[in-house]
DNA sequence: CTAGCTATATATAAAAC
DNA sequence: TGTTTTATATATAGCTA
């Protein structure tokens, strides 16, 4: 495979030598012939930091343009997904720009409904009939959530057709093997601090570290039992 | 001074860009002339029409893709142009992810302040007391749902003790098993179903049902990947 | 779902209007 | 500020693992 580099960014590959060499000396004299050849431009678009701009006309120009761009991105991800989205965006100087996929105020509510930090604040004004709406919502939500929770329970499974049960089944294999995961991470990290323990203790010590690790045995039975080799240099 | 390398030997260099790009552009029309270039193409990323994607697992992709993008964007243009910004989104899933410049409450506040529409909800009813309790319970109720659903699947383990992660995981083990056992006794059924209808039939009729049978392949394949072995994880 | 890859589509910095 | 142009930087569709 041969390749023709336009630096720095175009690679066109070839599978034959010759035959690229013939490509290209056509391409230069027909290239030769082009006014394009004559021009001279200048390079820009310099990559920028992300960091506040100094200059305060550019960072006007870059502001409006970036937003233009970033509302655009937000109705986009809204259609294509069909999520619900909310954007609000304060200029330096203050001006209001603000796009909600449904309603401002829908998205912003819902957004309230799961933040407990927010609850209190929510307490203390009027909620609206909107909120009340919600609470509705929220309340079928909830149920929605248990009867879903009994299923990964292995609870109420009698209607379920076998897809859903095998859909199921996988859900909670994938889960069990998270679970699994992380429960042998913090296993190796508890040897890890373990052996730490072990080495910095004075030597007449070590029986009461041992005694220590003995009751932890249960730490250990796990791992086998789930066939974790053996951390190699652990005793 | 740009230069064009057909590797590995030939070097062109050119004064400017444009040079190059004509000469290669030339290169690579005549390239496409060539068998060898239409063997290796494959064509990635079309351009998409903005509306919903039909297909889950595509929208799904470019939804978490996007997403990111979106949120990139975002911090971006907060933090060139120093403006607070406030960005909220619910997956079709309903699952919430947001981001906040400085507060996301701070930007909303300021958000409602500007919004008249708001300030005359605001000052409409005040619910009882009865209702602003039962709906303080239900979200804190909703949120711990939440979480112990998260955790169900696998997901925000990191705080977790290893007595925890066991306790869970043999919770999603013996939840697995439940569903295992629904499964089969489900699948079992289905068999005794059609073989029922098999033997029903009149002679000249076997072979449809063998058809049948064929269509829901997916059913036996389902099984036997199923089974047996007894799912990973258990004991 | 997370993570990379490649080829293309888009966004956008700079400059000029 | 708004637009357009140009050349580059970045985002991302479709795949694959």
């Amino acid at each position: 495979m041969w390749h023709i580099h336009v630096f720095p960014h175009t690679v066109f590959s070839l599978e034959s030598k010759d035959w690229a060499r013939v490509a290209f000396a056509s391409a230069f004299s027909i290239a030769k012939e082009s006014s394009a050849f004559h021009r001279n431009k200048k390079m820009v678009r310099r990559k920028i930091p992300i960091k506040k701009i100094d200059d305060v006309t550019a960072r006007q120009v870059t502001f409006s343009k970036r937003k233009s761009g970033l509302f655009k991105k937000a109705r986009e991800l809204s259609l294509l997904c069909d999520a619900e989205i909310a954007l609000i965006v304060f200029s330096p100087g203050g001006k209001l720009f603000d796009y909600g996929s449904s309603s401002m105020q829908k998205v912003i509510e819902r957004h309230i409904l799961r933040s407990e930090l927010n609850l209190e604040k929510l307490d203390q004004s009027c909620p609206t009939e909107q909120v009340r709406c919600n609470y509705a919502d929220l309340n079928k939500e909830f149920a929605d959530r248990t009867r879903e929770m009994r299923q990964l329970n292995g609870e109420e499974l009698q209607g379920l057709t076998l897809r859903e049960l095998q859909k199921l089944e996988e859900r909670l294999d994938s889960s069990l093997n998270r679970v699994y995961k992380a429960k042998v991470e913090n296993f190796i990290k508890e040897i890890g601090i373990l052996k730490e323990k072990m080495i910095k203790l004075p030597r007449n010590e070590i029986c009461s570290v041992q005694r220590h690790e003995h009751e932890q045995g249960q730490l250990f039975d796990t791992s086998l039992t789930l066939g974790l080799p053996f951390p190699a240099g652990s005793k």
